[in-house]
DNA sequence: ATGAAAGCGCTAACAG
DNA sequence: CTGTTAGCGCTTTCAT
């Protein structure tokens, strides 16, 4: 930390100012002047202060991200780590770091926002589990920065989103599940107050009306364990229980299936089930678990980016939509139990391999990252 | 961002730097004017600019975290969230942040570090996944930045460790299946680099030794789902195979269980298995998993806790041993199959519920925390 | 005990 | 185009 501008500014016969347009490649200096000072500083091996920098101009090349779950949900969630991993790769190319907040306990989250902002922590922020009607938006247009929010806010925002269409991944569990013969076909919701939840919920709905099926057997759960395997113990009392539950996420449905397992149930011989995520965990399940595979690596990448471009002026403020996610079978889905049989063509007994979710029309990908 | 500490000078009619002194709670101001001069600041909603102390302080205000594992480890890790909201709790009382950056690939470790320190980001560092003469901790001398490991290197280390007994748990854990009546008792590593991969092995084999039982049944894996499946196999290939082997993490013995089951075993009737850690998914394996539950949230409190006593010259310098963990015995475990019969005492065929592990008489705890 | 003033290392407005 | 200079908001030394 010893050579500074000044340092610099001197052994090239040059004013600090110079060196810092030479530095950010300002115009305001010649190229041979420009020259002479890069080569100075790199002899002298000058590292600019990041905070030297960030008090004069008022920035803290950080981005945010906090967290509100419940750790020990957290814990279960692959969602993150790779989210970060990838938020990470965008970040590491620009001298960007990320500060990362636990929020935990009510009011905690809108205090662990201000105070970041108040501090001048970050430059901006990055919003994922989006609620209905979502408070944080409102309260970082107040705080005056920037964001990107993981799926487009069911309120206004002025933030660009980063999507992935989660249509796609229930309609092809929907689908898949139809085709081997399933009339009855449940969902384990995720909270309703998140987005996220809702939409899974509707693609449901939806991806059921297009079959000709009655909706008719939802349960709403919390996204974990507990919550699943109660709402599936809900279920499973009915009189026309289902014979295959779409579950919002895996920890919900590896509870679910487990539940079904020790009521005597075999999955997926009475029982089919389809998990959300493709947790690493799931493919050791018994049976491995059906699932969906979304690429929150890839995601914290482009969200991230997009907030780069933000900060430095160059988004567009369109919109992204990322690939649509996979549906990976395994072995928890299977053909509908006797009595049940399909109204459609004979269909094999198991998918062998990963089949691609249909692209959804309706939802123009103004952008896909490969 | 309006007020600064001139416009409070003014306001209470004294210098800027009476101010400084007045907030910092330092002696060179009187009574009086302090009071007068905090009132001031009140009343104006002043907020000391973090950046500008940080340049004349050349503080971080941050602490930080590098995480070297693989994404898709992370993932299914339980151990990361957990301990970062613990970290959480104890930072965000002192107005300090979390600085996260998950470094993958060769190098990319180190310069992450580097990074950070030269940059000023990180006041200190905590080292987690600590390895075997860990280079890490003459990098960070290099680096001047202070440190706390999490368990105690087997290098020298001039960083104050903060530590949870690996050995109680194994211990309980190989007591435990004794107990049943196993004699063939096997152990699937974590990756022996870590620290805390050696220690639990290292725990297997005494437990093993105090028992009079041999310990040859080891392989060694790297704490993933692919490398536990490998080492399970590879276990249950040989002539003298276990009849019950005890995993390093949760992860390996979930995918060590799901192999053992696909090959037509019963768990626990022909192998017991436990794992280590708690992950929240265990509870809702088939069968549930007995395993060591830990306290991450606990030690990154801790840990954080420490690491800032050190950077206000509070840290008596001593290590901080944390209460042990404990054994979480659930359904994977039982007794040994037939023709095993228990060479000790008979037992109840499965323990209901939680037993407390031993509490080791060798590492004496210097401080414990609740 | 108090106040003035000199940095911290950089950016950017402003003369030359 | 180039170089000078005044901040950014705080800490801390040094006279008073």
């Amino acid at each position: 930390m010893a050579v500074t501008i000044s340092d610099v500014a001197h052994a090239a016969g040059v004013s600090k100012g110079a060196v810092s347009y030479a530095l950010n490649g300002q115009p305001g200096v010649s190229a041979g002047t420009r020259e002479r000072i890069l080569q100075a500083a790199k002899e002298l091996g000058w590292k600019p202060s990041l905070r030297a920098k960030g008090l004069s101009s008022a920035k803290a090349f950080a981005l945010g991200l906090v967290v509100a779950r419940d750790p020990s949900l957290l814990g279960t969630d692959p969602f993150f780590p790779a989210f970060i991993a990838g938020i990470e790769t965008a970040l590491s190319e620009h001298d960007y770091t990320l500060v990362l907040s636990v929020a935990t306990g009510a009011g905690a989250e809108e205090r662990c926002y201000r105070k970041l902002a108040e501090n001048g922590r970050v430059d901006g922020f990055l919003l994922t589990d989006v609620r209905h009607d979502d408070s944080r938006i409102p309260l970082l247009q107040e705080l005056k920065l920037p964001a990107v929010t993981l799926n487009r806010p069911d309120s206004d925002s002025p933030f660009p989103a980063v999507s992935m269409d989660d249509c796609a991944g229930i309609t092809a569990a929907v689908e898949h599940l139809v085709a081997l013969g399933h009339t009855r076909i449940a969902h384990v919701g995720g909270g309703q107050e998140y987005i996220h939840g809702r939409s899974r919920r509707q693609a449901w709905e939806s991806a059921l009306a297009t079959a000709g099926l009655p909706a008719d057997l939802f349960e709403a759960a919390d996204f974990t364990a507990a919550g699943g395997m109660a709402a599936t113990a809900e279920l499973l009392r009915r009189t026309d229980k289902p014979t295959a539950i779409v579950y919002a996420n895996d920890l919900m449905a590896t509870a679910g299936q487990y539940y079904a397992q020790t009521q005597g149930l075999s999955v997926p011989g009475d029982l089919s089930v389809t998990g959300y995520d493709n947790a690493d965990f799931t493919q050791y399940l018994n049976p491995p678990l059906t699932t969906v595979a979304t690429e929150p690596m890839l995601w914290g990448r482009v969200a991230a980016q997009v907030l780069l471009n933000q900060l430095s002026n160059s988004h567009d403020g369109e919109d992204t939509v990322l690939q649509a996610p996979t549906l990976l079978v395994r072995a928890s889905t299977g053909p509908a139990p006797a009595g049940e049989a399909a109204p459609n063509a004979p269909v094999p007994p198991h998918y062998t391999c990963t089949q691609q979710a249909p692209q959804h029309p309706d939802t123009p990908p103004t952008l896909c990252f490969p």
